[in-house]
Formats: structure tokens, C-alpha cells, sequence
DNA sequence: TAGAAACTTACACTCAGTGTAACTTTTTAG
DNA sequence: CTAAAAAGTTACACTGAGTGTAAGTTTCTA
């Protein structure tokens, strides 16, 4: 299951690693439109093609942690006890909320990242496509937790819904920091509220 | 307000339709992908040039009926009398649903033009963006309809929670087309599951 | 230690999208 | 009616993302 742990691949972690550092840094720096990826390979010492070997797309040089997300939110439900599956993500998103887990991004470091992906329109559409792509793995888990397929609209739609409400939250949280107000405060108060919306739909429902 | 009817604005609207036109048609018989922009500028006997005076982008030579949208939900909202704003834009969308306006895609016939945008990525994307301006819009002209600031997070939140539940409400009436069953209804009872969500969302607000 | 496997690189290519300057057509004014 | 100006089209040249391929180079394996 894990990777044999020779040279090769120890090199190849750090290559992917040392691109992905420098491409960070320049995007921050400068702007991800204002900076090519002839650059980033220049700079990291490698072929322009070596880039895409490891990234499919410019936009994967900046964005790394997709996994990470999905891995807390299925461990989340998958241990869920004797909670409902909805309730157990909540959980974990208050839960989150509350230790501001880097995932978050919601206190003063990571701001400056996001502010290059806001200011940047093609790493805004990328981010609501990893969005997107996490409402639907939200959906087929869900469904798997009370044995239902993976297409379930009842799923489907209370994973939207879930989603939907926390990037509002996260986006007035972001508000709420420009204008230097309480962020977690403004993030914790949308999410809720729209909490008690997604309970009012799942109701009658095995995702209650 | 309305154009000055030259010959010259005459012959710029024929262009641009004759280039959607051919564009529309080239995509939907081959993929969006499959056609470059030269392709549709030879067809269209046009410098590839002119193609990109008049859009500018290859997705907008086949999305081309936002501005429509906007303009019926502007309208229902505008024109609510008493009812709550959430509740004229809900209304809107069960008539739109009963009554098959064409911007619903829900017969058979544009069932292929939705086949083309969902097989292409580019496409999907496209599509999630304009998504994503509606819910903007939607948001701004529900929080203008109750005298509140267009950041509102509560008409953000409604807003968002709407169009999510119309997005999985629509997908799953495709999916019921394709597996022979009634979209109309199947998108009906996804879009009426997900209203109850936003209206325990609501309450408490302007917007109830 | 030699060959196989994996990785990197140079190179050449396609296509989206932009800028510019020359050219053509429509409009407008005298 | 006609000439200048305004608007539009075109050819051309360019940048940058992304892909395919074949030839090198490094690491692994036996």
C-alpha cells in the first residue's frame, strides 16, 4: 500500500515539493496570471515539461490539500457513532471552526493566499471546481453511510446544501476580517443558520 | 436606450448570430473541444479575429441566454406584491417547471445541447460560473427587494441554498430523463424538498 | 555490473487569446 | 454627392498553456 522508499522516489517527492514551493511563492509574490509556468520551471531548476509531469495543470501547482479535506470529512461520518451522518459532518465543521484547523484558512497567515486566489479569476473558478467536487464525494458518502446509492438526490441534495452554506460562511468570515470584525464569529453564525436549513430538508429522511 | 437600426448594427447582429449559429452547431455535432476557433471562423467565412471581437471567449459562442434568466428572476422579484421575496423566486420556478419555458432545457430537444456541455469540461465549468453569478445576482436582488446592503449574508446564504437546490433539483431530472422516467417530476420534488431547506433557513429574516 | 525501468529533457506542435496596424465599409456633414 | 471620420474586419505576429515523442540520464534489479 505504501510506496518501497528508494532514492527515486525520495527524489521525486522532493522535486514535486520544491515546484510546488517555488510556484507558490512567485503566484503569491506577483499574481498567478503574471507568472508562467517557463518561470516556475526555470526557477525550480527543471524542464518546463518536468512541471507537467508532475502537475496536470498550472492551477495544481498551488493547490495541494484537496485530499486532506476529503480524508477528514470521511472519518468524520465513517466514525460517526450513533449520530446521523449530517449531524456528524456538522460536528466536525463546528469542530474545525472552533480550533481553526489550517484547512480553514481563516486567521491571518493564510489570508495572503487567498487573496492571490480571489484576485485570480482563473484559481477562483478552479477553487469552486474542487467545490464542487467535494458537495459530490460529501453526496456518495453520505449515501454510503445509510446504504443507499451513490446518486441519491435526497443525498445529493443535502451535500449541496451543506456545502453551499459553509463557502457563504467562509465568505463572510473573509468579509468580517477585511473589516476587521470577529471572523470565526461571522463564519459560526452563517454556518448554523444554514444548518438549520439543511435539517429542515433532510427531515423524514435516513440523513436526519 | 434601444439601438440606432443602421445598416451597420443590422449586419453586426446577423454576424454575430451567423458565428453562434455555426458555432453552436459544430460543438454540438463534435464536441466543444474538437473544434477549434478557426474551424468555426472558416465555416463562418470570418477572420478567426472577428470570432473573438464579438465573444470573448470560445464558451460564450454557445452560452449566449444568461442576461434572459436574470431578467425573469428580476421580474418576479420586482413585481412580488405581498409576497416574500424567497417566495416570488420559488413561485417562478415552479411556474417555469410546470410551464417547460424553454430555459429549463427540460424536453427532449436541448437534451443534446446539455449533452455537449456536460461532455465537455470546459463547458461544465462555464456553466458553474454563470451558476455562480446567478446565485450572486439572485443574493443582491433579494437583499435590494427588503432595503438591505447587497452583502447581506442572510440573502447570500438564501440566495446560494436556492440555487444549490435548483442545480441538484435539474441534475436529477436529467438523470430521470435518462433512465426513461418524468424529469418534471423528479424536479419537482428535489427543487420542493430543497425550498423547505431555504425557508427554515429564512425564517426570522426580511426574506421569509 | 549490465540491462531494464523510470524519469527528465529538448523539441516541435496545437490552440486560445491579445495587440497592432492596414484595409474596407458605413455613417455623417458640408 | 462626396470626402472625411467612425466603426468594423482582417492579416500578422506574438504569448502562454498544454501534449506527444524520442533521445538522454538516473535509479533500480538481478
Amino acid at each position: 500500500m505504501s510506496k518501497p522508499d528508494g532514492l527515486r522516489n525520495q527524489k521525486k517527492a522532493e522535486t514535486r515539493q520544491a515546484i510546488s514551493n517555488v510556484a507558490t511563492r512567485l503566484f503569491v509574490e506577483r499574481g498567478f496570471e503574471n507568472v508562467s509556468v517557463a518561470e516556475v520551471a526555470r526557477e525550480a531548476g527543471v524542464a518546463r515539461k518536468t512541471v507537467f509531469n508532475y502537475f496536470l495543470r498550472k492551477e495544481d501547482l498551488i493547490f495541494d490539500r484537496e485530499e486532506e479535506v476529503r480524508t477528514l470529512v470521511r472519518d468524520a461520518i465513517v466514525n460517526r457513532g450513533s449520530q446521523s451522518p449530517v449531524h456528524a459532518f456538522q460536528a466536525l465543521m463546528r469542530t474545525l471552526a472552533v480550533t481553526g484547523h489550517p484547512i480553514f484558512h481563516m486567521s491571518a497567515r493564510p489570508i495572503q493566499f487567498w487573496r492571490t486566489v480571489v484576485e485570480s479569476p482563473a484559481l477562483t473558478t478552479y477553487a469552486r471546481e474542487l467545490q464542487v467536487t467535494l458537495a459530490n464525494d460529501l453526496g456518495e458518502m453520505l449515501a454510503d453511510a445509510v446504504h443507499r446509492p451513490h446518486a441519491d438526490p435526497d443525498a445529493r441534495l443535502a451535500a449541496a446544501m451543506l456545502v453551499s452554506a459553509l463557502v457563504v460562511a467562509y465568505g463572510d468570515a473573509l468579509r468580517a476580517f477585511r473589516e476587521q470584525q470577529d471572523p470565526e464569529a461571522a463564519f459560526i453564525s452563517v454556518m448554523e443558520r444554514g444548518f438549520v436549513g439543511v435539517n429542515a430538508t433532510v427531515v423524514g429522511t435516513p440523513y436526519a
